[in-house]
RNA sequence: GUGGUCGUAGCUCAGCUGGUAGAGCGUCUGGUUGUGGUCCAGAAGGUCGCGGGUUCAAGCCCCGUCGAUCACCCCA
């Protein structure tokens, strides 16, 4: 057989950096359960209407089909989810009435879409999401909230520093009825390419498309312009002298999001006017994360609120979520070596064998170090003790364990420092029990 | 999904106007008779991504395909 070749799209890792994905996700996990966020899991694959739904246009979504099927039985429509907020939102409203609200979860899956690939995209990638849904109503607050979350948990891993955009829909759109601006949707998407395209390039589309003035499409530039670290944005919209209530509501909440933030986890958010997020079920607050250095990978953590994405008819269920896009963070780091483990594999002791003999008074030493929580494994072969420590260096094991008439011996293999011990009571330094990430 | 660039040993890469494949690093063995990393000597390792075509002859030219990457689209 032929060396099979990568799938394109469909990344897979080796040990040593599934090491650092696992830990990675571990860390999510202890954060977000820190603020009290129960976890989810849903099926791999939903109702094709309920991924369409929402005029998701074309999510490029992978269809699931069964190879023995009838051409004409009924099609069980299914496909893989795209995200974790839409199959979210369905397990919602399915369990409403055994779910109480305000209701918040994390879930970290796999999620599918057929684009084509390229750096930090994947056709099959790791999101961890959280949400708060509350029924009827849904406070302004957790639009606070749950940036911050966030911001605890992605504290403590060693990655670039990362900078939360955030902007408010309804500023935006708010804005854009000011100005007498119909179709606020296509303003936001236009401007959305601000930074792909510039500014002309930008006042064209939007006039062109939506048939603004000049005066209108420069007023949108200016507003897309604006960035501040704190609330005085909200003096600089209104310098542009644009009245509407909307407007008015977006600001307040925007200046809320930014103000808390700024005091709660200072540097992390700032408020960026041209933010819009392509997805069009959110209807308030928008976040964009982008990592420091790596701006070129796009979002690695976005959401926003979304009012009216679960609704059954008598209650509707709005929401506030944030996706980290585990893959797009991690893959590209660990591709380029800038991420990685300090071993491949958990071991932290290896135990040398003496004579093939011996191998059962090896199998009970490493119990004895395994019974008190130790990474152990035995030597795979009596060789000579150079080559058993050569089998600890090529995998980063750091400890190499001899045993004879006089005792033990721990031998720390990147030093060379060898003391005899105590079996039942020598600990590795903290840092050694488990293999850590290392950056650069 | 559309278009561009790229694909030679495990890794990084060389390979002239087409003439049957090279280096460094790594790996293995020995020097080193039970304590690695240095040094020295030697060895193994390639259907040149894959398939087809042109040619006396293809790593090199042409077509297709797969993979990587970039741009568009969209987005984690």
């Amino acid at each position: 057989m032929p060396r099979p070749q990568p799938l394109s799209g469909f990344p897979e890792l080796l040990p040593r950096q599934r090491i650092v994905e696992q830990q990675v996700v571990d860390h999510l996990r202890r954060a977000f359960e820190l603020h009290g966020f129960a976890n989810v899991r849903t099926r791999a694959v939903e109702p094709m209407d309920q991924l369409l739904r929402k005029g998701e246009t074309s999510k490029e979504v992978y269809v699931l089909r069964r190879l023995q099927a009838d051409s004409g039985s009924g099609d069980a429509g299914l496909g893989l989810h795209f995200d974790l907020t839409v199959p979210f939102a369905r397990y919602v409203l399915e369990n409403a009435g055994k779910l109480q609200f305000p209701f918040r979860r994390y879930q970290i899956q796999p999620c599918w879409r057929g684009e084509r690939p390229q750096e930090g995209r994947y056709r099959e990638f790791l999101q961890a999401d959280i949400d708060i849904v509350d029924q009827g109503e849904l406070p302004a607050h957790y639009e606070v909230e749950i940036p911050l979350v966030i911001a605890d948990a992605l504290r403590g891993l060693p990655l670039p520093p990362v900078r939360m955009h955030v902007n408010n829909r309804k500023l935006s759109q708010g804005f854009y009825q000011g100005l007498g601006i119909d179709d606020t949707e296509e303003a936001l998407r236009i401007i959305d390419k601000l930074d792909k395209i510039g500014a002309e390039a930008v006042a064209k589309l939007l006039m062109d498309e939506l048939g603004v003035g000049p005066e209108q499409a420069e007023a949108c530039l200016r507003l897309a312009e604006i960035t501040s670290a704190d609330a005085s944005f909200v003096d600089e919209v209104k310098a542009l002298g644009v009245a509407n209530p909307l407007l008015e509501e977006g600001l307040s909440e925007l200046a809320a999001v930014v103000e808390a933030a700024a005091a709660e986890a200072p540097g992390l958010v700032v408020a960026d006017l041209k933010i819009a997020r392509g997805l069009d079920y959110y209807t308030g607050t928008v976040y964009e994360t982008f990592l420091e250095g790596h701006e070129g990978l796009g979002s690695v953590c976005s959401g926003g609120r979304y009012d009216t994405l679960a609704s059954d008819g008598k209650h509707t269920y709005p929401g506030v979520g944030l996706s980290i896009g585990v893959s797009r963070l991690l893959v590209p780091l660990l591709q380029s070596g800038r991420l990685t483990a300090t071993r491949e594999v958990p071991t932290c002791v290896l135990v040398a064998v003496a004579g093939e003999e011996d191998r059962s008074a090896s199998n009970a030493i490493a119990q004895r170090l395994r019974a008190r929580g130790i990474p152990t494994q035995v030597s795979p072969s009596a060789a000579k003790y150079g080559k058993q420590i050569k089998f600890a260096d090529r995998r980063g094991i750091p400890f190499v364990l001899f045993s004879g008439e006089d005792g033990h011996q721990m031998r720390d293999i990147r030093s060379g420092e060898q003391v005899p011990v105590d079996l039942d009571s020598w600990e590795p330094p903290a840092e050694d029990l488990h293999p850590r990430i290392v950056a650069e």
